[in-house]
DNA sequence: AAGGTTATTGCAAAAACTTGCAATAAGGTT
DNA sequence: AACCTTATTGCAAGTTTTTGCAATAACCTT
């Protein structure tokens, strides 16, 4: 739809190609507000594009997650979810009953920072999921 | 082994038992000095105790991990796997190479303190696996 | 607009993980 | 030491995720 070709060039520059099936999952992700899982995702591209199949779905978001135009995020039984990428944020889910709530990256700038100085690591994924006890629950 | 009585009592107090299968997967897990997969887990353990089943490894990792005796870590590819629970620290892994780097609690401290009052949840988890670019791969 | 290169897909099969349920055995009670 | 309750396991079958490879189609070149 909006940034069709926007994906589409930033995708040809790197030596990849746009086709139908990044797309119609492209627009899954864009149309969902929360994360999704590679089941989810079929299920709503496969409205868009019929043909489409399950190893492609994968294949796809493990594509799109690597070159930075999805995100992934973890479930609490180690199952990915993914997100159209946008604005850095984190999460929070408590273990107990589920509940999600949204962290601003501002928390973990100071952190981030520290990790990179100490480690020499750089360029740190900033989409991370705590899983903790929230208040209904304690 | 070491440990073999504590872990009996501490599950017996909370109605659960220990059994033969218990044992052997956490001798796997104590004498692995990583975090290990389910597969490697049943392998292992299956050494000790041949009658050992792969559903029986999943179910009792899980069951550990939610009692406190093991930790869960991910890989990036989202799949889970585990370690003796000890001491509390991190990691931060290279998602170009996989090398991979522990990170101490100390680091996080003060963001869990910040995390547990602006957001009200309590007992994060620490474990946490940040994906990142290491000094050789930049 | 046609042709050529090769990234990407679909298909089929494999591997990893999960689930339901009857059989087993841990460990408390008599 | 024999008995009971029920947490836990193994088995078999399901579901999810991965993989190899030949067929397809994106898109660069002519
Ligand atoms: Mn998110
Ligand atoms: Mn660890
Ligand atoms: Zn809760
Ligand atoms: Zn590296």
């Amino acid at each position: 739809m909006s940034c069709t070709s926007e994906y589409a060039s930033q995708l040809r520059a790197r030596g990849f190609r746009m086709t139908s099936q990044r797309l119609a999952i492209l627009h899954a992700l864009r149309h969902a507000e929360t994360h999704l899982s590679p089941r989810e995702v079929y299920i709503q591209a496969k409205q868009e594009l019929p043909g489409l199949t399950e190893p492609t779905v994968y294949r796809t978001l493990e594509f799109l997650a690597e070159n930075g135009l999805a995100r992934t995020s973890q479930t609490g039984n180690g199952h990915l979810r993914y997100q159209i990428a946008g604005n850095d944020h984190h999460h929070i889910v408590c273990r107990i009953c589920g509940d999600e709530m949204e962290v601003d990256h501002a928390l973990l700038e100071r952190l981030y920072h520290k990790l990179e100085s100490d480690s020499g690591y750089m360029r740190i994924d900033s989409h991370m999921t705590f899983f903790g006890v929230c208040p209904q629950c304690q």
